[in-house]
DNA sequence: AAGATAGCCAACCGCCACATT
DNA sequence: GAATGTGGCGGTTGGCTATCT
């Protein structure tokens, strides 16, 4: 098969290419030049605007294979070899808590990406997992996975429902004041989930202050707090 | 040895939300 | 307020490789 596909369609146009001229557009398995060309351009020009990366690069590659090959495979910080134990652990676990959240989830796995989590997920630990929860089931003590459906919280909504204070950029919390809501409640699912899979008390200031700094900070965030709570626990 | 099957994983697709014009 | 551009996400696909028959 050719690795030229046309791209025709007005939809996908836009996000292809810039301009609405039929272009071709190659698609398929990056080559070591292609991804000398990227490296390059990043660190040339650092993470500029992923829509200008295919030309500053001299790539004939949309945007978004640019920014998917970059994060995924190219970024220096990415780890590559066997998930740990700790590692199975800690998705196992988050993934109770977040569902198939595996931006998040990679999130508490330095040098791990979504792509990684969620193919590692699919094909390890989901089948590691099933004969588990069929014997747990059969004993009716595992509640439903708490999954909180991507819900996103703008600036504005975030200021309607001020009083709440809500900042949930990583995991954008929906735009209306009804989901914020519904995400208020989430946590407090998330605060019972963590009581039930640690037996550890959270005092509930820190489950608001959890609500207020968000979910993926940097530095030390009361995640880590919490995860570190799970595994202490465990 | 060769074909069939299963598993893994890189890459694509479609969609969404936010920012900008 | 509408249209457009952009970044980001989760689900899915398809090709490659390993294993099985």
């Amino acid at each position: 098969m050719s690795p030229f596909r046309v791209s025709a369609t007005s939809s996908s146009f836009s996000q292809m290419s810039p301009s609405p001229v039929l272009r071709l557009v190659r698609k398929g398995a990056w080559t070591q030049v292609e991804d000398d060309l990227l490296k390059r351009c990043i660190e040339r020009h650092g993470v500029v605007r992923w829509s200008r990366v295919p030309q500053l690069a001299g790539l004939n590659r949309c945007r978004k294979s640019c920014r998917l090959r970059w994060l995924n495979y190219l970024d220096p910080r990415i780890r590559r070899g066997q998930f740990d134990e700790d590692e199975d652990d800690l998705i196992i676990r988050l993934h109770k808590l977040l569902g198939n959240r595996w931006s998040l989830i990679a999130g508490r796995l330095p040098g791990r990406t979504a792509n990684d989590v969620k193919n590692y997920w699919n094909s390890h630990l989901s089948k590691k997992l099933i004969p588990q929860e069929k014997k747990v089931r059969a004993c009716r003590c595992i509640a439903a996975p708490t999954r909180p459906q991507p819900r996103k919280c703008s600036i504005k909504t975030k200021t309607s429902v001020d009083d709440q204070q809500v900042n949930m950029s990583e995991s954008r919390p929906s735009a209306d004041t009804a989901n914020c809501a519904v995400w208020l409640d989430d946590l407090g699912n998330v605060k019972e989930m963590i009581e039930q899979l640690t037996e550890a008390t959270i005092p509930s200031e820190n489950m608001v202050r959890f609500a207020h700094e968000g979910l993926m900070q940097d530095g030390v965030s009361l995640w880590d707090n919490f995860i570190f709570d799970i595994q202490l626990s465990s």
